[in-house]
RNA sequence: GACUCAAUAGCUCAGCUGGUAGAGCACAUCCCUUUUAAGGAUGGGGUCCUGGGUUCGAGCCCCAGUUGAGUCACCA
């Protein structure tokens, strides 16, 4: 019953197929497809006096065509870009049978078909190198149309835009939109620049547990699962900290794991369900050490990706240039508001925030006090590469205590476009101050702090044990991927970001109608007359469903025999 | 979670003060020279997001819902 749920051009591309069949054509073959050439190869090696690629092979989707009687151009479009294909009738069809132009290609073939073709390479007399196809293979029909492109001098018409379907049919997307493709390869060179960089340091790639029974490492709400065997209760990680470190007391001196991790909190343009961040360890070194290490490793990301340090994102050009700028919060603070807030306590600070309509609640310790006034105040005016050092120590229960300054941690976040891009610190390694920190961490819950940490025992144990002075690094990888390729939302960088599952209508099994005596070529049409299910279709007025039945076999030609009232009658009673 | 905006043909979008649903591309038919957003002519195609309401009459007005986008909140 195609005709009642495909549109009119799949009904087309439809009886392409089976046309194809009917002439002995598989539009799925099985075999193996030879290419010899990409066409960006093809556009960069032929040379016309030369005469070179006589005999290519390329093979991708069709992306438009132009019939013009006995000759044709079309587009073909591989990985690496499109080239231009022409088709000429005399040339495909040596012989006297012209069939296989005037209809497989011409009729038989649609835009968004894969293709294989094989002919030499020419430049035509508009001067544009395209291949003059005597070959031409099926490899995979398309059955249904592609949203049109088009495009001219870096124009682009009719584009494929809705973010709703971009994002929820990203092969689309992919296909469609040449510089989607483009900025996934760059999130992948920048993940493969950053494992070189590492690698070649001889630090360690580890992987550790996604399913954990305590979650930490971060100040995050959980996703909770169940373990049905051991019946218990697991976390999808909110970051793999603390594992990493266990690793360090194992004796490694540099590990680092790229992780997906899991919060289970709001979504906006800077927030999905699940990301991914690379963290970092390294024995015997401290967060200044660390500082140099991020600098120079998105400074070289940065080349590698751009060939310069300097990156355009929305309106700002970046210079991710070495040294970054280095900023102790509190003279962050005081940079842009002008105030001095290093020796104020609580109450002091709690009146500072509401001066400078900062909004804070009465779960919120010194700590949180200062962190919310940075937020607030300086963070999205910092668009340069800059350090933001010596964090409260409320914030930071996972970090060691700064060597000089009372109060403070030893830790740095970068901050770059108004975001922060990493977390570092000088890793508190000392097992009785750390256990002294979860304590703390407890009363803040009890205060309504929901972020607060869990005590984690095992953890603890492990670094009783022992742990080298160490350095740890946590770096977002989806917000430094927007930043390099000048992404405006998170969504823009990941595949498939987390979307609301669209609604579907309800549909009863055809064998519930068929139980009700109704014919099986009628029950779509009972569907598709307005009663997608059998409870519904209790309720509907036999004789108008009957002239509805007799009104669409007449409509769609459908050719079936009308069903008589009564049974129409007996059907909806029965 | 709050507020604002959006949803109409396969795609991009018009649609006046409530009165017979439109364009471009895509598609089909016919003709046809190596064309460049690209040949020409003709034609078909709609659950106007869903469900209610107001009205003689709703794509348009009102209410509720679905999905998306933006801003804010939480957060990386």
């Amino acid at each position: 019953m195609a005709f009642l749920e495909l549109s009119e051009q799949e009904i087309i591309r439809r009886k392409a197929l089976e046309e194809l069949e009917k002439l002995g054509i598989n539009p799925y073959p099985a075999e193996k497809y030879n290419v010899t050439h990409y066409s960006d190869q093809i556009k960069n090696e032929f040379d016309e006096e030369k005469g070179n690629l006589q005999d290519v092979t390329i093979a991708g989707r069709l992306m438009s065509r132009r019939i013009m009687g006995k000759a044709s151009f079309a587009e073909l479009q591989d990985e690496k870009g499109r080239i231009q294909l022409y088709f000429n009738r005399d040339e495909l069809c040596p012989g006297e049978d012209k069939a296989f132009y005037n209809t497989v290609f011409k009729k038989l073939t649609d835009i968004g078909d894969i293709i294989g073709v094989k002919g030499k390479v020419f430049k035509t007399q508009m001067g544009e190198i395209s291949v003059n196809v005597s070959e031409l293979t099926i490899l995979s029909k398309s059955l249904r149309p592609l949203p049109v492109v088009k495009e001219k001098d870096g124009k682009t018409y009719d584009a494929f835009t809705d973010p709703d379907q971009r994002y929820r049919q990203r092969y689309l997307d992919l296909i469609v939109n040449a510089p989607v493709r483009d900025t996934f390869k760059k999130r992948a060179r920048l993940v493969q620049t950053m494992r070189n960089f590492l690698n070649d340091k001889e630090y360690l790639e580890v992987e550790t547990p996604i399913l954990q029974p305590i979650y930490g490492g971060a100040a995050a709400r959980p996703f909770k699962t169940h373990h049905n065997k051991l019946d218990m209760t697991l976390y999808l990680r909110i970051a793999n900290e603390l594992y990493l470190k266990k690793l360090i007391v194992g004796g490694y001196d540099g590990v680092y794991e790229f992780a997906k991790d899991f919060r289970n909190e709001g979504m906006s343009r800077f927030h999905n369900p699940e990301f991914t961040q690379m963290e970092l360890y390294v024995a015997y070194k401290d967060y200044k050490w660390m500082m140099e290490l991020v600098e120079e490793m998105v400074e070289k990301i940065a080349i590698d990706l751009h060939g310069t340090t300097k990156v355009q994102v929305g309106e700002n050009e970046i210079d991710f240039k070495r040294p970054w700028k280095r900023f102790t919060m509190f003279e962050a603070i005081e940079h842009f508001t002008g105030i001095d807030i290093s020796q104020m306590d609580e109450k002091q600070l709690a009146e500072t925030a509401k001066k400078l309509n900062v909004e804070i609640d009465d779960s919120m310790g010194k700590g949180k006090l200062i962190d919310e006034i940075f937020g607030e105040t300086c963070e999205a005016k910092l668009i340069q590469p800059t350090f933001i050092t010596d964090y409260p120590v409320e914030m930071s229960p996972l970090a060691k205590k700064h060597r000089s300054v009372q109060g403070l941690v030893e830790r740095f976040e970068g901050i770059v476009n108004g975001k922060e891009i990493c977390n570092a610190y000088s890793e508190l390694n000392d097992p009785v101050d750390q256990r002294q920190r979860f304590e703390e961490q407890l009363l803040l819950a009890k205060r309504g702090d929901d972020e607060a940490m869990m005590l984690d025992e095992d953890f603890l144990k492990a670094i009783e044990y022992g742990m080298p002075p160490t350095a740890g690094l946590g770096i977002g990888i989806d917000r430094l991927a927007m930043i390099m390729t000048n992404s405006n939302s998170i969504q823009d960088v990941l595949f498939f970001p987390q979307m609301k599952p669209e609604k579907k209508m309800q549909i009863d099994p055809a064998s519930m109608y068929l139980e009700l005596g109704i014919p099986e070529e009628w029950v779509p049409v009972v569907q598709k007359a307005g009663f997608p299910t059998v409870a519904e279709l209790k309720e509907a007025n036999p004789n108008k469903l009957h002239q509805q039945l007799c009104g669409m076999n007449k409509k769609h030609k459908m050719g079936l025999q009308n069903p008589k009232p009564e049974e129409v009658k007996a059907w909806i009673e029965a």
